[in-house]
DNA sequence: TGTACATCAGTGAACGCGCGTTCACTGATGTAC
DNA sequence: TGTACATCAGTGAACGCGCGTTCACTGATGTAC
């Protein structure tokens, strides 16, 4: 039953948000195409008239899922340093462990990323630059204002990837309230300094 | 063919080593019984004569390389300031990066790990209150380096993962480089201030 | 504008493959006497 | 100490299952005239 250029479209849309989700979910490998199809409301013989393969739509599922993050954290540094640390804090929050929406994708695969293919690395290096750029002011950042940035995104991530795993919800609530205090603090100093 | 008690020891104890050595290097999903027994060289149906599960020889394999890892960072710190610095250093290396044979359970089945079964999550939640406790002191830690160990942990931890995934050698190199500068520097001054 | 036809989104079954696990079997080990 | 036998580490084939991918088919879409 061929389907309208504009649904159709709209279908290869949907199916990428959907395994966005399913991949933060769980895990690239642990997804099945099946799976995804079903979730997006369709069987899975029609998954190829859309994409070459999984490795394919893993990739544009990984860029949406950057994409969303940059636009979120770009919004936030908009919006002012109140809402930049409103950001942090909803990064750094428990719920944000558990809850996959929106949630960022070198958390929720982090070391499944590490051995994805060449064009999912690259996909997400370019979104992880971006990040960089959103938060150290766009290309006008100094040096030093980039290596900020390169901090407080390896101390968000690790933090989330560890409070992850723990089994002991009050030592994972600890390391994410340490991180928190401790970039909050870094964060109004740096203001404080830097204008 | 019956093997004698002592060898049947080693060979478990050879099969542990050799998967914490596997998931690390090519993650827990993507690494099969059969592949761990063949590097261990033994067939894939004597599995089940030492293990119930894959399950069970994922929690024994994470369980020694937590054990690793924190008997690193024990000896590193039991040996001086400049043994630390050199041991983080070490972490927070290009060959870390790649190098999987000793490497930091977190960083290399980080996300696969949050989705682990709960004995899974129990030995790695375990080996992390190890490395607090090392990093702080054993018992007598203070609430503060208790803290200060968990920001040194999520950053490198966080670091090496983000440089692992960068497609980019120059940018990876940059967010180790950073992260390395930065904890020093923060290494020194806690230092000198705290005794 | 109307008609004939090629296209192609979507279906659902089938393919080959690799996985975790089971099984019948082998023969050295270790124990009971 | 010697002998008979139960045990069980290890083998290699087989099991069922789920995966990514392919395929013949359907019928609405969009195009060529």
């Amino acid at each position: 039953v061929k389907k309208s250029k504009a649904e159709t479209a709209k279908t290869r849309q949907r199916i990428v948000e959907v395994a966005a989700e399913e991949f933060r979910r769980n895990g690239i490998h642990e997804t099945g195409v099946a799976e995804i199809m079903a979730a997006a409301g369709r069987t899975q013989g029609g998954f190829y008239r859309h994409f070459e393969s999984k490795d394919q739509l893993v990739a544009e599922a990984c860029s949406a899922s950057m994409d969303q993050l940059v636009a979120a954290a770009k919004s936030a540094i908009e919006s002012g340093n109140m809402a930049f640390l409103k950001h942090m804090d909803r990064f750094l929050s428990a719920s944000h462990c558990e809850d996959w929406s929106g949630g960022c994708p070198i958390v929720f695969m982090g070391s499944e990323l590490a051995r994805a293919d060449v064009n999912v690395r690259e996909v997400v290096s370019e979104g992880f630059r971006e990040l960089i750029d959103v938060m150290a002011g766009s290309g006008s950042g100094s040096r030093a204002a980039r290596a900020e940035a390169i901090l407080i995104l390896s101390a968000m991530i690790g933090a989330v990837t560890i409070a992850r795993i723990l089994n002991d919800p009050k030592l994972s609530a600890l390391v994410l309230k340490e991180t928190k205090t401790h970039l909050a603090n870094r964060f109004r100093r740096q203001q404080a300094e830097g204008g």
